[in-house]
DNA sequence: TTGAAAATCATACAATTGCGGTATTGTCGG
DNA sequence: CCGACAATACCGCAATTGTATGATTTTCAA
């Protein structure tokens, strides 16, 4: 027999972690042998007690469940953490994410589709409610067009902004292309103009991609 | 009676095409009007013929699927794009996401899986298959101790800190902050110390973590 | 309450940078 | 061959920025 997925809850309000600890220990492979009101009270227990799964909730009194994670990630990396939120706001998402959180769903789920979850997280998917999913796949498309500004520029005028952007000064660049620097300003003269800038910052920050 | 999700098809592999057609086809909800077997031809065709799912290849001959759906993105922005593919390399997952892929399943993917993926797609979400999911999570997440440089600076500095990196200038700073460009520059000057950087730039990219 | 840290402002000087004009050389396509 | 353009280089001026020294006020925790 194989054993089952361990779970932790970590939920300030009682009606929902009751419920949830109830649905996971009588679902058949699951077992739920801990829960947390508090971040802090997950924290001191979880190093040093061991659980596949960690359900977290966002919204908690004192502590929030991303700084939670944030911590019990570093000390146990391989527990699974799985955000549960009422709500999709943008910026928890990614900031969950960065913290890392393994997977993200929100509360209005159905309970058979959160045991799903869980088995595929423990077994190293990363699942996602479609409108995260969506969210977060959505952050990496570039719409069209967005070489228009930086290919107007020359290739020495591109190898110019790279080190500047490195933090190097119109003297070092000059130096270390074996030009005079007053041919180096000539260029990010020149650069400004094409870009429509005025400094060095805003030239670097359309460089990199940054508005 | 609700209309059928279309589906078009991108695939050079005669079977694969067929058998994907099949069982799109087949299936009750969906039907599948049109395929192709290179990207050409879908570009040729698909701007001009409307429906509501594509499944891509990667692998094709000539143009490849991730290229295509950078054009067909650009030219149909209300098209979903589900790449499908044998492999799941690294970098052509985070490409096709940046081209404008709204999902990306592996070939393996049992067929009611693949439909079930379809369906999620067409209601608004980014199916993955779960290693991708992974991937792309874990992409986001920064491991432990980015924050040991920037909280020794005060919440003053990283407001100035903060501005300078959208371009900025002393002055400017000053008047939004209604102090005295003294006051900035000495911020500023701190701010070097702390950071252990002698200009704009490098404060800045250690601020914004591009090293 | 007392001391440390943070925020404020001033003055001064040197270096860097932003902006303008001008000029020479080489390369490339029509 | 000629014109367009990239790369090189110089001079000069005004503004911004980097560095240093010093001082006052506010805030907050020990």
């Amino acid at each position: 027999m194989k054993t089952d997925i361990t779970v932790a809850i970590v939920e300030d309000k009682e009606p929902i972690r009751q419920s949830l600890a109830i649905l996971v220990d009588g679902a058949d492979g699951f077992s739920c042998p801990v829960t947390f009101e508090t971040a802090e009270a997950a924290i001191d227990y979880l190093p040093s007690h061991c659980v596949d799964v960690v359900l977290m909730d966002i919204d908690l009194p004192g502590m929030n469940g991303i700084d939670c994670v944030r911590h019990l990630k570093a000390l146990c990396p391989w527990m699974q953490f799985m955000m549960c939120t009422m709500y999709d706001e943008d910026e928890t998402v990614f900031d969950a994410l960065k913290a890392g959180a393994n997977s993200y769903i929100l509360k209005r789920s159905p309970p058979h589709k959160l045991l799903e979850a869980i088995t595929e997280l423990h077994e190293g998917g990363s699942p996602m409610s479609s409108t995260i999913a969506r969210k977060i796949a959505g952050s990496f498309y570039v719409g069209p067009m967005v070489t228009t500004e930086l290919d107007i520029l020359t290739p020495r005028e591109r190898e110019i902004l790279d080190r500047l952007s490195k933090g190097h000064s119109h003297k070092e660049v000059a130096n270390e292309l074996f030009v005079s620097p007053t041919t180096v300003r000539k260029h990010i003269f020149n650069i400004y103009q094409k870009l429509q800038v005025h400094s060095k910052i805003e030239a670097v920050n359309k460089y990199l991609g940054r508005k």
